[in-house]
DNA sequence: TCCTTGCATTGAACAGTGTTCATCTTGGGT
DNA sequence: ACCCAAGATGAACACTGTTCAATGCAAGGA
C-alpha cells in the first residue's frame, strides 16, 4: 500500500470494548502446545532484545529470531510493529504501581510514580519513542493516568489543571527518558568519550561575545549527575493546587 | 556497518572550532554552477519534503528525487541521515528570533520564544523527532539557549534554576509538538476519525469502579482545544526565581 | 480408525530504506 | 589546449516491514 502512508491503526469499539471486558480474566489458560509463540512470548523477547540492544535493534525479524520462529509468524498474533511497541509500553505501565493516595504527601507520590515510568522506560534504551509517536491504546497507561488523577485530586489539585499537569508530565518523562541516555559517558559513539568535562570545555570554547551566560554558566548548564533535573522539572510540572494565581504572588 | 549499530557521530573538536568560527562567514560565495547542490539546498528541500508528507517521508532518496540528483550525490554534502536532521532542526532554531530581556515581562517573553519553536515544529510534521533523538549539535540551538537563558536571569531566577527550566521546556517543546499532531481530527487514519467526543465517549465506557476519575472527568482531560495545554505546562516550567521554596507556602 | 477442517507457520517475494564505491563527467585553473 | 580533482552517477549491499500462497499439524467429528 504504498499511497496511504503512515496510517496508524486504530482500534475498533469493539476491541476497545473487548479489552475492557478482559481485564478481568487475567491470562487465559496457557495452551500446552509445544512452543505456542502468544503475544506475551512476542513482548517479552522484544523487550529482551531492547533491553539488550537499544530500540534500534528490535526488528521483527530479529524477534522471531529469538522466539526460532519466521518474521511472517508474528504477524499472526501482532498486526503491526506500531501495535507491538504499544504492547511493550502497556507491558511497561503495568510494572508501575500506583499508591493510594495519602493527601499528606500526594507530591511524593505523585513523583514516585513518575520515577517508576522513568526507570522502566530507562531500562529499555529507546523505548519511550514508541510511547511519544504512537498514540497509547493500552488500558495500563491509563490506569496510571487514572492514579496520578486521584493523587493529583487528592492533594487538592483542580481537575482541569490535574489532568494537564499529568499529560505534561507523561510527556515530560518520555522526553527525558529518551534523551538521558545521551548523558552517560560509556555509550557514546565511536569511542570518543564526551564526558562532562569536555562538554563544559566546548561551551567556554564559546565566543563570550555572543554567548555570556553559556559561556559564564557552563557549569550549571551541565551539572545534575543523576536525576536531579527530573526531580525538578517534576517538581514545577505538579507544582500546587491553584496554577492560577502563580506567577505574579512576587509582586 | 551491522555490528556497530546506531551510533551518533560526535563532531570533532576541530569541526567545531570550524564552526564557531564560520559565525562570522554568513554564506560563502555561492558557486556559479548550473544546480550547485548545497547543503543549503539540500535542507531546503528536505523541509519542504516535511512539510507537505511529514518526518516519515524524508528519505534520502526522495531528497535526491526533489532536487533531481542520486542518493549517492548527497553524501558529499552531508554525512549521514542523522547529519541532515540536525541541520533541519539548526534551519528552523535559526528562525526563532529572541528578543533583548526586559525583565518587567520576561516570563512572557520566554514562553513567546518557545512558541516560536513550537510553531516551527508544527510546520513540519513529525520534526521533533530529529530533536528529540539526536544531540543537537547547531549552534543555532544554542542561541535559543542563550538568549532563553538571558531572559530569566534577568527575571531574576538563579542559573542553576534557569538552566534546568530551560532543558525541561525544550524537552516538553519537542514532545509536545510531536504529540500535537494526533489531535488533528482530519490528519487520522483510514477515515476513522476519531474527534473529541468520541475520545470522550470512550472514556466514560470505562469501568466506573476501576477508572472513577477517568470517567467523572473525561470532559477536563480531553479539553484544551488550541493550545491551552502548552501554555499551562510552560507557565508552571518557567515558575519562578524561586523554586526551592515552593510547594510548601499553602500549609 | 480415518478424515476433514481450521489455523499457525513457513518461505519466498515485494517495495522500500541508508550507505558505499568504482566509474565516469565536467568545470575551472594552469 | 590541457589536465585534474571534485562532484555526480548507477549499481550494489545489507537491511527493513509486510503480504501471501502453500504447507504442515493438531484437534474434532464420523
Amino acid at each position: 500500500m504504498p499511497k496511504k502512508n503512515a496510517s496508524r491503526d486504530i482500534v475498533s469499539r469493539d476491541q476497545w470494548a473487548a479489552q475492557i471486558a478482559a481485564l478481568d480474566d487475567a491470562q487465559s489458560a496457557p495452551r500446552s502446545r509445544r512452543a505456542p509463540l502468544t503475544v506475551g512470548r512476542i513482548v517479552d523477547a522484544a523487550l529482551q532484545l531492547v533491553e539488550a540492544e537499544g530500540f534500534n535493534a528490535l526488528t521483527m525479524r530479529r524477534v522471531a529470531a529469538a522466539l526460532q520462529a519466521t518474521p511472517g509468524a508474528l504477524y499472526a498474533h501482532v498486526r503491526d510493529k506500531a501495535e507491538l511497541d504499544d504492547l511493550m509500553i502497556g507491558e511497561l505501565c503495568s510494572r508501575v504501581t500506583v499508591p493510594v493516595p495519602d493527601p499528606a504527601q500526594w507530591k511524593a507520590q505523585a513523583i514516585d510514580v513518575c520515577r517508576q515510568l522513568r526507570d522502566q522506560y530507562l531500562t529499555y534504551p529507546g523505548i519511550p519513542r514508541a510511547a511519544l509517536e504512537g498514540t497509547p491504546h493500552s488500558l495500563e497507561a491509563l490506569r496510571i493516568f487514572e492514579g496520578l488523577f486521584a493523587i493529583l485530586l487528592a492533594g487538592g489539585m483542580p481537575p482541569q489543571s490535574a489532568a494537564w499537569a499529568i499529560d505534561g508530565a507523561f510527556q515530560y518523562v518520555g522526553a527525558y527518558s529518551l534523551v538521558w541516555l545521551r548523558r552517560r559517558p560509556e555509550e557514546d559513539a565511536d569511542g570518543r568519550v564526551v564526558d562532562r568535562a569536555e562538554v563544559i570545555e566546548r561551551f567556554t570554547m564559546l565566543p563570550q561575545d555572543r554567548f555570556p551566560n553559556s559561556v559564564a554558566y557552563a557549569r550549571e548548564m551541565t551539572s545534575g549527575e543523576g536525576h536531579d533535573r527530573f526531580d525538578f522539572t517534576l517538581g514545577r510540572l505538579l507544582a500546587g493546587p491553584d496554577p492560577q494565581l502563580e506567577g505574579h504572588h512576587e509582586h
